[in-house]
DNA sequence: TCTTATTCCGAGTAATTTAATCGGATTTAC
DNA sequence: GTAAATCCGATTAAATTACTCGGAATAAGA
């Protein structure tokens, strides 16, 4: 029940971006090295946010990655989403309700798949209700203390 | 992200075990049996659970397992925690908050760490939300079907 | 007392998933 | 032309999960 790298790493550097965007495009060296994570690995998450459209890129010297949506609509559920697949604790929550289910085939009649459905339903409103916007705001006190020379 | 075999054979057999404690203790075998898992698994399992005082054992030819505690007071959360350990998507999380914390150090600050705190928090409340008791009447119906033999 | 049914326990292993790593191709600013 | 980037696919290493196995201890019932 752990959240995997993928998930951690990914919002860390949407959320990079986020707050050097004024800066132009961001290149991963830099969020791999304010971050504290592999380059390379970073590499294969950010085609996969790409992917999914948050994330627009820019090849080349000088280039970088870019915010392709406004940080407002964009929401840690969504980066969850484009790193790890579909917000689903059990397997049978994905499969096609009814006899057709792969797995139990009692669909919504099963109380032990509805108990994996409320969390999975918990999760992803907690998650989605969380916007790269406001992960920036909740960061920019901490940021002008450090513009300041204070220590954080 | 998903939900691992552990908790969710706690649950089955959690339940089970609260289905058929009428019967007098019941044993691993026939919850194997019924739930489509290994008994020797199983075992595992149920250590942890006894030793979470959920479940009482009864050693011997026609022992088994019977419940420790009434089940409206056994959530599912309970026996998640039991065989999984505290809800926690990251280990930040676990860590004493301050500066002793081997993770950032920034404690309750950190906006990435609050992310999880926030999630796990959704989850927590989710699943202790739920009671083994609750679960028993919601699988009534479908068990009063079966006794008349009907297809479930 | 013997047999059988059961829990208990610890060690070992197989399978899967996660988390990277690596090498090189492609693109573009300067 | 060169350096700084992204892009891409393959491979590998590490960790976790999901079991399996063998046998000891316990207790009921004949």
């Amino acid at each position: 029940m752990k959240v995997s790298t993928k998930s951690r790493y990914g919002v860390a550097a949407m959320l990079d971006i986020a707050q050097h965007c004024n800066d132009g495009p961001v290149a991963l060296r830099n969020v791999a090295e304010r971050q504290q994570v592999s380059e390379h690995y970073l590499e294969q998450l950010m085609s996969s946010l790409r992917n999914a459209g948050y994330v627009r890129s820019i090849r080349g010297a000088q280039g970088g990655y870019v915010l392709a949506k406004d940080p407002a609509t964009i929401t840690v559920g969504d980066i969850v989403r484009a790193m790890e697949g579909p917000i689903a604790p059990v397997d049978c929550l994905l499969a096609e309700k009814g006899p057709a289910n792969p797995y139990c085939g009692k669909s919504e009649q099963c109380v032990r798949r509805n108990i994996w459905l409320k969390m999975g339903e918990s999760i992803a409103s907690a998650l989605d209700s969380i916007s790269l916007a406001s992960l920036c705001t909740d960061l920019q006190p901490s940021k002008e203390v450090e513009e300041r020379g204070e220590q954080v």
